[in-house]
DNA sequence: AACAGAATTTGACCCAAGTCAAGAAAGCTC
DNA sequence: GAGCTTTCTTGACTTGGGTCAAATTCTGTT
């Protein structure tokens, strides 16, 4: 009934260079061409935002390319990340039609936008596609539970080790290999960006930076490019039981 | 095609005091028969856990009555409250079959539960079924990325007024009344749950809650019941911006 | 009514992270 | 490569909320 690997097989649009996570292609095979028919692409460049919250939605998204990411902010200007969007993660939500939070690049960013109201018919038409939706809301629904642990009981040096130990992991799943041993990436955040995405301040996102180094756990080369000898001693310093189950 | 007040309209059991919001009625009537055939009820005592995380769930659940909670820990003890569960809200996650998350009575609690296996073949004869749980589903991510701004960036005494707005906002819906003006509502929680839910310590959340009390925002009787003499100091004591997009 | 145990409040003290401010380093453009 | 701007680091100081400890109030129970 359902395709037996959901997860792995998605729609791959025929000039699309990522396999949108959103819809199961071995299942739904006669309903690409309509999905060819309704998106279209739009690229935004470091800095900009993409979508205000507020603003009217008429379309959902995939990321093919960059990096963009969710905030909220409070009338005074304090702001908190709730999303980090990489590529092949999905943007906006059916059945609703205004944007609950700003959507900016934080880097270049390429989209392959899906009118929405073509979407929506279509997922009435397809049933797989809302359970392969529901899957993934799912999972990143407990992805914010993960967050709003870290926001809430971690520590400055463990929400630091804790968010390096995902872009890692991110980065390795990407590159298909696993997420241990030593391990070099690049960060794709400013210091003010993580900052807040950690409920922190920049300054003591680069003081922990800093303090990290210095104890041997990560080692730097450039501002941005990180080296993990010791991915283990790395998720001890991020507080989880190693198990794993974190993401975004 | 969809039902046009999906929202409103629940499935409602035939002996269930309250309608499950996971399941539209009108659209899906014959499907009723099925969901009374694979339901049972379980109580729990005030305090009891309900269901370990890692645990094995073969059944998904709508809490009747009573006030439950989903929370995570790290290794020394350290826990975070990550959902909060009152009558009508719906718990499990169909297509998993392992517990994320400690979920424990906070009150005496009656659950109806459906077995997983057919409630999950139920969702892909019924497509009208995971398209509302996918909108369930979405509720809660708003909700829990309005907790992370709350644990990430709000101070103390900002998030006890949050709390409290929530709970009477979800109070006053229960009573199907607006929630403004001057409201009395009982807090369900102790001040350590409390705590867990905000990120603090139960000391800080008794100071705050002294706070507001000294400045006239609120009043108690006892410790639990609480009342407002003008929501809008409350709400605007909570720092979010009035429009009330806020939920669990 | 008297006791026991839990929940809550309050006080005194401390420290992790915030604030303010100054430099240093890394990217830009011309 | 000189002169920008932006990003990042580091220092000095402050403070909100944590910790530890001791009342106080609430809930039963007998």
């Amino acid at each position: 009934m359902a395709c037996e690997d959901m997860d792995t097989v998605s729609l791959h649009c025929s000039d699309c260079p990522i396999r949108h996570r959103a819809v199961c292609a071995r299942c739904e095979t006669d309903e690409l061409d309509r999905l060819e028919e309704i998106k279209y692409y739009r690229s935004f460049e470091a800095g900009q935002t993409i979508i205000w919250a507020g603003d009217r939605m008429d379309f959902v998204a995939s990321v093919v390319t960059g990096i963009a990411t969710l905030t909220q902010t409070l009338e005074d200007g304090r702001t908190q990340m709730v999303g980090l969007l990489l590529p092949s993660d999905f943007v906006g939500r059916p059945g609703r039609n205004t944007a609950a939070y700003n959507v900016t690049a934080t880097t270049n960013v390429m989209m392959c936008c899906f009118r929405k109201k073509p979407f929506e018919e279509m997922m009435e038409r397809t049933p797989h596609i809302a359970q392969r939706l529901l899957q993934m809301t799912l999972d990143e629904l407990d992805a914010a539970r993960e967050w709003m642990l870290l926001l809430g009981r971690k520590t400055a040096r463990e929400k630091i080790a804790s968010l390096l130990s995902i872009v890692a992991r991110r980065d390795a799943s990407i590159k298909m290999q696993p997420a241990q041993g030593s391990m070099n990436f690049e960060l794709p955040l400013t210091r003010e960006a993580m900052a807040d995405y950690l409920g922190l301040t920049l300054e003591t996102v680069s003081r922990q930076i800093s303090a990290l180094k210095r104890d041997g756990v990560i080692a730097l080369e450039g501002k941005r490019h990180v080296s993990v000898p010791d991915m283990d001693r790395l998720l001890s310093e991020a507080g989880d039981d190693s198990d794993g189950g974190f993401l975004v």
